[in-house]
RNA sequence: GCCGAUGUAGCUCAGCCGGAAGAGCAGCGGUUUCGUAAACCGCAGGUCAAGGGUUCGAGUCCCUUCAUCGGCUCCA
């Protein structure tokens, strides 16, 4: 019998599920390759995945770069020699036998429900227990490359033995891996740590700590742009901005709970006048005591009480990426106090706020997640419920599309997440909407309603830009650091010349600055090729090049990071560009 | 935290089998005054991540710690 694949499993697109059964044959092509070269390897999994696929083995030893080009080679003969992958059904107790040398393929099989029809995939010598489906015979598998190695958890439990994954990727064609191959490229192009250092945006000290980042002076002025704009934002949206202190006393984290849920991702305690305080891991108990430090009435709500609030937490070692993933950050935190029904609308106001906000910073496409109640949960299930219709609501309104994390929920309360796709087409988890029946209940949250009764309000817990440190590294990598001008720390540099242009270029640079414009002079003693690629390289939006005839005029040659050469325009002018090109910018003046 | 790799000048990196620490860029000094992506000459710059060990001798070999990178797990 030959069958390729098993129709539940196909994709509905024809190409995606070419590429993913390819990809899937790809994976028993290297293992056959490893077991090869390795004939005392334990074979665990080995699945097609959104890029590529891989397979983890437990081997004597990690693979090293060399092993991947032996086993790259085993793999390129096997698929010039077209073995045909050939499908077969089996018995629970032959499948036992034909793996008895495979312990995870045992457990697999042990693991598999009773009525599951199981099945093996052969091709050549090789045979793997595998449910499919596969291209029909390896030589359909027309471009593949293998990645790199590393550590994996079996059934990705950090309890479990560490087996070594080899990744790869395998394409319909050798122009479409190589497409694949260059994007890979791009992405590492645009990292933002790199850029962080070359842009002189940001670093990060071992002297310091891990996961602690300085700001410098460009990466300062971009982050004052982006604060003032969400400040000026959420002032006109009826937020109340405060600002709270880093540390707070061992009972407020009690009450809380998160001493009792959360200590391993806190900072150590310090102890002052005997008493302990921690370094905050969150904003919420400071904007709860602001909510309780007076009787709140049900006229004072809607209240939302918003902070750039930095907190600091233990993450491990590990995990700690650039400023994707840091221990101190400054979330653009907010907490909104509100009645029952209120809560639709509050959700609702978010999601656009956070819609207007990101499409300032040039991001449009979003992928928007749902998560219900989970089975361990706080809080009454009526207000679970209005609380996630609420959710459900404000999404269908605004006609937007969701998926739905049946369960995925915190424990606290349903959320709304979105991510937000970069130039790449990367997913970036930024913004968050929480309710929250947990710190309402522990705090003693109250207003007074109509009736003079006191009542529990409804607390929402939003972000929209997450951390400003992720957002910002996101911003970095959306723009490959060629920033839009209303966010580019220097907007334009003055490039005499000569060494006797230099006054008049500091005449133009005051006349740019007086209008608001960042603008630098390159007064350096150098030639004007070697200005202009320095500005190049920061990619500075605009290069105003002025020599004798300039001077004369007024005027400036106008050179764009694009490498347009605009010639020379009066220096009025320039202004007037510039100020057009900030129209409908948070810097539209 | 786990698996693996890495750590040499401000940055990017070379340094072979253990035998006198290197380059480019950046910086500093000088010369050059130039029309749209790198002028020329010179100078300076190092506790080879930290600590311990092996050795006549360690950047190089071993151990510990720290950090970074690629993943895994985690991100109530």
């Amino acid at each position: 019998m030959l069958d390729h694949g098993t129709p539940e499993h196909a994709v509905d697109d024809p190409v995606e599920s070419l590429r993913h059964r390819m990809r899937h044959s790809a994976a028993h092509v290297m293992a056959d390759a490893v077991v090869q070269l390795f004939p005392e390897a334990k074979v665990a999994i080995g699945p097609p995945t959104a890029d590529g696929f891989y397979y983890d083995f437990e081997v004597g030893r990690p693979f090293t770069p060399e092993d991947l080009e032996r086993i790259e080679v085993l793999m390129l003969d096997t698929i010039k020699s077209n073995a045909p992958f050939v499908r077969e059904e089996l018995s629970r107790e032959s499948a036992q036998s034909m793996f008895s040398t495979q312990p995870f393929k045992q457990e697999i099989i042990d693991d598999l429900p009773d009525e599951t029809t199981l099945s093996i995939y052969r091709h050549g010598e090789f045979t793997d227990l595998c449910q499919g489906p596969h291209v029909a015979s390896t030589g359909e598998i027309t471009a593949v490359k293998l990645l790199h190695t590393a550590g994996a958890y079996w059934r990705g439990d950090e309890n479990r033995p560490m087996l070594q994954r080899i990744y790869g990727t395998a394409f319909e064609s050798q122009a479409e891996l190589e497409a694949h191959l260059e994007r890979l490229a791009e992405a590492e192009r645009r990292d933002h740590r790199a850029l962080g250092r070359q842009l002189n945006l940001f670093t990060v000290h071992d002297e310091i700590g891990p996961g602690l980042i300085v700001w410098h002076p460009k990466g300062g002025v971009m982050r004052s742009l982006i604060e003032d704009y969400w400040r000026d934002i959420h002032y006109r949206r009826g937020y109340n901005i405060v600002y709270s202190p880093h540390i707070g006393r061992a009972r407020l984290w009690q009450t809380s709970g998160h001493l009792d849920f959360y200590r391993d991702s806190m900072y150590a305690p310090m102890e002052i006048d005997e008493q302990e305080y921690f370094l905050k891991p969150m904003n919420c108990p400071f904007h709860i005591q602001i909510y309780r430090s007076a009787l709140r009435s049900y006229r004072e709500l809607p209240l939302r009480i918003a902070e750039l609030g930095t907190v600091y937490r233990y993450e491990r070692s590990g995990v700690l990426h650039g400023l994707m993933r840091v221990r101190g950050f400054t979330q653009d935190d907010a907490h909104i106090f509100c009645l029952p029904d209120q809560v639709a609308a509050e959700v609702g106001d978010v999601l656009d706020l956070t819609f207007e906000i990101m499409a300032a910073f040039g991001f449009e496409d979003y992928d928007i997640m749902l998560s219900t109640r989970p089975e361990k949960y706080v809080g009454e299930p009526e207000m679970w419920d209005h609380a996630t219709e609420s959710l459900r609501q404000a999404l269908v309104e605004r006609g937007l599309e969701y998926g739905i994390d049946e369960g995925g929920g915190a424990f606290y309360g349903p959320k709304i997440d979105i991510k937000i796709k970069d130039a790449l087409g990367r997913d970036w988890q930024c913004t968050t909407v929480q309710f929250d029946f947990n710190l309402p209940e522990r705090f003693g949250l109250v207003y007074q309603d109509e009736q003079g009764n006191r009542v529990q309000p409804y607390m929402v817990h939003r972000a929209i830009l997450g951390s400003l440190e992720r957002f910002f590294g996101v911003l970095v990598e959306h723009y490959a650091g060629a920033f839009p001008l209303w966010l580019s720390p220097v907007q334009a540099v003055v490039i005499p010349i000569a060494d006797r242009h230099n006054e008049y270029a500091e005449h133009v640079a005051t006349q740019l600055r007086d209008a608001g414009f960042r603008t630098e002079v390159d007064d350096r003693s150098e030639r004007m090729n070697q200005k202009i690629r320095q500005a190049q390289l920061q990619k500075t939006p605009y290069m105003l090049v002025v020599g004798d005839r300039e001077a004369e005029a007024n005027a400036a040659a106008v050179r764009t990071r694009d490498g347009d050469n605009r010639g020379a325009m009066p220096v009025s002018d320039v202004q007037k560009m510039l100020t057009a090109e900030l129209a409908g910018t948070p810097a539209a003046r």
